[in-house]
DNA sequence: ATGGCTGTTATAAACAGA
């Protein structure tokens, strides 16, 4: 079971590169950021003969998520995350698809620092943060994926000294993401490639992506119940290279089948051995 | 340190992104 994200910079411009994408890579589930359009002007119909069911969680001009499937529908469980300081900005979405509680997330940039920006940065990840101890304290299977804008560590920003009073990398944020962490996520690709540089946001400006200039700030978190079917993580980053694509690439997981429960098969079940 | 690019739209002497 493949899951990634993507912050798409625009569903309705990015139309035919993200087809092409799905297309190519076949994700079964697909948490997508800055939609920037309202509801009704979300592709769904587009998105469906793709072979996608979706929900969304849209906004006029700016932000706005969405969760896809191609292996059943996503139910919804959560639009908006409690707690928002503005809920009027469309960043959180949830559904139960396939056997996974899937939490689709736009984190504020926060720039410039300080500011009312970064303030409501550091409010919403506090939310994200009482959210997802719940989320744990269910003991459900969940990933929680999306745009963090984040770097966790130095290896995740291509010139470290450059960021450290940027609102993606200032020690505060680093922090509450490594709070965040600390409840009991795995992050899913620094897990498997724990010493790699690989970055997810290339800047449109001064050829980022041909130089390497990146960014890891789209991440992928597993609950604990989910940590031990990770098989494969990665970034479709070719994805970058493409005429009129996004400023971010696409990030996944692949997930292991869950382990099958030893009751029936295995000894004569209860029913069978019953009177 | 600055300015470079892109999508959306109040189509800009704009805003936001990261």
């Amino acid at each position: 079971m493949r899951i990634a994200t993507y912050n798409v910079n625009g569903v309705n411009g990015r139309l035919p590169v993200l087809l092409r994408w799905l297309a190519e890579t076949q994700p079964d589930v697909v948490c997508l950021q800055e939609l920037k359009a309202p509801d009704e002007k979300f592709p769904a119909a587009a998105i469906a003969d793709a072979g996608y069911e979706a929900i969304w969680h849209g906004q006029k001009s700016w932000n706005g998520v969405a969760i896809l499937s191609r292996i059943g529908t996503p139910v919804e469980t959560r639009r908006g995350l409690p707690g928002d300081p503005d809920p009027a900005q469309s960043r959180y979405i949830e559904a139960a698809v396939a056997g996974v509680l899937v939490g689709g997330l736009y984190l504020p940039n926060g720039n410039p620092r300080p500011g009312p920006k970064f303030e409501y940065k550091l409010q919403w990840f506090e939310a994200l943060i009482a959210h997802a101890a719940d989320l744990l304290a269910s003991n459900a299977p969940v990933v929680l994926a999306g745009d963090f804008n984040v770097m966790p560590t130095e290896l995740d920003v291509y010139k470290p000294e450059r960021w450290t009073e940027d609102a993606l990398f200032a020690p505060e944020v680093r922090a509450l993401y490594a709070r965040l962490v600390a409840q009991g996520w795995t992050d899913s690709l620094r897990h498997l490639h724990p010493d790699e540089t690989i970055y997810t946001f290339f800047d449109y400006f001064r050829n980022a992506y041909a130089r390497n200039a990146g960014l890891r700030i789209d991440h992928l978190l597993l609950s604990p119940s989910l940590a031990g079917r990770l098989s494969a993580a990665g970034v479709d980053r070719d994805t970058r290279g493409w005429e009129k694509t996004s400023d971010h690439a696409p990030t996944w997981i692949e997930l292991k089948p869950p382990r099958t429960r030893k009751a029936a098969g295995s000894r004569p079940s209860r029913a069978a051995t019953a009177p």
